[in-house]
DNA sequence: AATGAATGAGTGTTCATTCAT
DNA sequence: GATGAATGAACACTCATTCAT
């Protein structure tokens, strides 16, 4: 049982590293001795630095994934399964803010890999609008655009956490990212009255 | 004049290949192969690789930056402002998709090398809420947050592009994602009825 | 004789092995697997890889020059000893053929390493030719390439057969074999007439 | 044209040392040093060290290949056919010790790597055996154990002179050594009787 | 100015060997 | 005794950079 330990130190030391400079920016000898354990010991828990980022980046993203599922499960009203889920995110970043920066910048490189039969996050928010849409709850043209623009809001303000340029924790924000969410994606539906006009 | 176009090939080629693997995924090699160039010519034109990806992205990115500075000159009310922003960044994403993808993948490792007196995007979009703040069109406890919803938004939509879950020129859209983005920012100063209350 | 199981089983193993992909070819988890024994085990009987290869090379390269040897204490004639010694090779190729090869491939790396001191299969035909130039049997100016030729003839044949050009047991072409390299070492003591003819 | 300086001092260190101590038993670093070149100009000429190995095997075992089939089509008799070529392998031993060792080596491992479409040194004389047989020039059960017998009188006197056991040049010993073959191959025709008589 | 062969430090990975349990 | 996790030196290979031509 204690085994699992060692594992536990290169997970984390990875994550840390490959957050901070990205994967291809950090190597394994680095690893290895931030975990404080040997190279070779890297190879008996990952075939590879390739399998170990896909290992971390595909457990937590799919995690996430299954998480949001069991909210929208539990929150049957879209306000409230929207804000659970936000929520939930700003809970992942505060918990984990190199986990969360580490899926940030990995994603470019490893989301085509999810297979298309995973239930990701966003196929979680999806069906939540989906679900929002059928119900009357919202109208949308583009679903589509409503689920970017609930991501954007809230993956864009732990960006600018990650830059300093907002600090403190998330969590408290989440009301009010929930607000704009919700606000934005009511916006989708309504005519676009008051826009872009040049004189 | 005329050297200018093998920099420009570079240029182009750097961009293309950046966008599609990532800086450290692609070689020198590479680049030099799809641009027609020999690898020591790249040597004239950039000390080296990083500086190559350095100047690709510093200058896309004050450029962006002077732009939209440009726009708020030029509108002095706060929707059109958004507005023009928004529809810009729908633009540079429709003209150059690669360089979009490029800039967006490249900001977490070249981001923090920006100056801090440098003129950025999002310095633009800070001033756009903070002179609207004052103006009294908008009400935001934290204008930070503002500028992550509204860089959320658009930049989530394009990312949801590269992706394929959103298809088609992005233009045609701004007018959406800048009601969005207003409905957004505009509910940021509403008291949050209907969630999170601290007592 | 009861630990002994485990290091018949490694020498099994390792034979096996080493023979289908050579000694560089092979790590010791293979070998330990295909034993059914720890890495950790392979070790109490071998202080090394090397001397595992080493030992196994060894022992059975002087154990069959000693039972050439005995072949020579109990046959006095020539053709009857070279028979003998013939049939002996080909009955070690066909009741160990994983060894023989094994023989074949490690000689080139492990021969060297034979004390002048030991009494090796080659040593034991370079005798019996000895004996049989001594005794007026046969002719030869250069004794060595007498003991080259009978060798070349038995061990090609072998080697043909690992290569598939050659099937079935080797035993019954023993005679053949015996009666071709009697005729090779006979014509070496002949004036070489232009060519060699059968009565 | 001055160029191919490096690939030849290449292939010469990779020649000498893959003979001295075998494909696995050497590094690029010592061939690259050896060579007096950096490790890195050796991947410029070769793909890999594996690659590296293969050329220079399937080269000089297919150019041997070309030049037995090249005897074979200039003498029209056996009896001449073989005596050109041992003395063919003889001088190639001579010419080139260290590649001839290299090729006794190496095809353990390389050989079953040689298309079934090549020509190969064994086709070149097994292609002479039988057109001997079918000219009625020679008779024999098995034509493989034939060639076997050719190559193995030939090759192992090449083993012994590596070993030390036979000195000097091989190439005067090409006409004794082709008389033995000879007589090998014309004895595996006749009545195996106890043994073989010279007349 | 332009080329592309050459360099060599750095990387991910393997594996014989050790040793705590 | 036996195990197999841990070690770390050694390896093949890559590639940004240099420089003779």
């Amino acid at each position: 049982m204690r085994s699992s330990g060692a594992k536990q130190l290169i997970e984390r030391a990875a994550t840390e590293l490959f957050a901070a400079r990205g994967i291809d920016g950090v190597s394994i000898a680095e690893i290895a001795a931030l975990a404080g354990v040997s190279q070779g010991a890297l190879y008996r828990h990952y075939a590879s630095k390739e399998e170990l980022a896909w290992s971390l980046f595909s457990t937590a993203y799919l995690r996430t994934g299954a998480e949001l599922d069991a909210i929208r499960a539990q929150q049957p009203a879209f306000p409230a399964r929207l804000a659970a889920m936000v929520a939930h995110f700003c809970a992942l970043h505060d918990n984990d803010p190199a986990l969360f920066r580490f899926m940030l910048i990995a994603q470019h490189g490893l989301l085509p890999r999810i297979g298309s039969g995973e239930r990701t996050p966003v196929d979680a928010v999806t069906d939540a609008v989906a679900d929002a849409i059928y119900a009357g709850e919202i109208v949308v043209a583009e679903p589509p655009v409503a689920v970017a623009v609930i991501f954007g809001i809230v993956l864009q303000t732990a960006v600018f956490h990650l830059y300093g340029r907002v600090s403190g924790p998330l969590s408290p924000r989440a009301a009010e990212l929930t607000s704009a969410a919700m606000a934005a994606v009511a916006s989708l539906g309504s005519p676009n009255r008051e826009t872009v006009r040049r004189d």
